[in-house]
DNA sequence: GGACTAAAAGCAATTTAATTGCTTTAGTGA
DNA sequence: TCACTAAAGCAATTAAATTGCTTTTAGTCC
């Protein structure tokens, strides 16, 4: 839900928004996700719990909110000098930091706030074209080759997505790097 | 949760078992998910909602075990005689069968199942693993060249799925094709 | 075949979350 | 400064989740 795009920053609806994310943030952190609920995040966060439900709707859409908003990278993709290990190194981040407990939680967080018309993952999806998009620029403007964003994103991205969500255990460091080198040129 | 692994057929277990699914499934077409609730489904079912509680644990846990139900193959790929359309056929009807509504709603609910420790998600990788292992092994047994089954996991599944959960449209026919495509020996 | 037992289901009471009408308050703009 | 609107608080209501205890059922052993 959250229909609330522009809230004026400093206003009261800006600091009850960040003092809900943030006790989100702290609850989860502590107790499992299971436990959490809208009175406590209330409680938590000094407000009563009808603000959380006419702000959200329901515990899904919030929790999925404040998971977007953790899954935005902070960063532009390191610049390492090399297209190869440019996308290598970025690749190896993001499978470490989905792959993780918190991160695994927040995919799916997430995903259930899509149930109700959310686009929730349609953004994390858009921050990870973004981050690629850095990385092939950097590559355009060395004069080296690389392979359509787009591409990267079926051949490298939803494969590493699809282990962490899917099989039983998530893609090594070693089995990202094949799915790098696949992409790439072979000039080693 | 779900302990109940050895259930005889046709006892008051399988009995109960099978009215919630179906329970389940009914409810699921008539209205919308955020409106099931286990007493709902308890009612359909004509059993009580500790049983529910007792047997599955919450909401989540049960649709997420239907999903995983509905999400089993009922027959293995068609065989057409050729390793081409056997797998281009089976991934586009792969694709069709998630991105559909219904089949986007089941994958949440199989993800969602597994926050509390469930491997409902590596059920539903096993199912598909088993499909293309199909394909695979009667390319095999004409001769054929075939790819290693995780490779066509990593190139065509995953992509599917990524697009499906993530992006904004689900693949097309002619993005599919293309995936599986971009995988066989160019021999046309 | 009949009693025995353990597992599973039913019942009912309790707790607690979800929800909503109404009131109050804080920013905004005249 | 004053009114106005949107958001937040309050409180009562509804309904779901949860659990101790009882009853039933199906498999087992005389």
């Amino acid at each position: 839900m959250n229909m609330r795009e522009n809230i004026r920053p400093g206003g009261r609806s800006a600091r009850v928004q960040a003092s809900v994310h943030e006790a989100v943030r702290s609850l989860l952190s502590t107790m499992d996700r299971s436990d959490v609920t809208i009175p406590l995040i209330a409680t938590e966060a000094g407000v009563t719990p009808s603000t959380i439900y006419r702000r959200w709707g329901d515990l899904q859409e919030l929790l999925a909110d404040v998971a977007v908003e953790r899954l935005r990278p902070d960063a532009p993709p390191k610049d390492t000098g090399s297209v190869r290990t440019d996308l290598t190194q970025w690749a190896e981040q993001y499978a470490d930091e989905m792959a993780s407990g918190p991160g695994r939680a927040m995919i799916r967080d997430v995903l259930s706030g899509d149930a109700s018309g959310g686009r929730n993952a349609g953004k994390c999806c858009g921050y990870t074209r973004e981050q690629v998009q850095v990385i092939a620029e950097r590559a355009r403007d060395r004069g080296d080759e690389f392979p359509e964003v787009e591409t990267v994103i079926d051949q490298v991205v939803a494969p590493i997505m699809y282990r962490i969500l899917f099989d039983e255990a998530p893609p090594t460091s070693e089995k990202v790097r094949a799915l790098v080198e696949r992409l790439l040129p072979a000039d080693r």
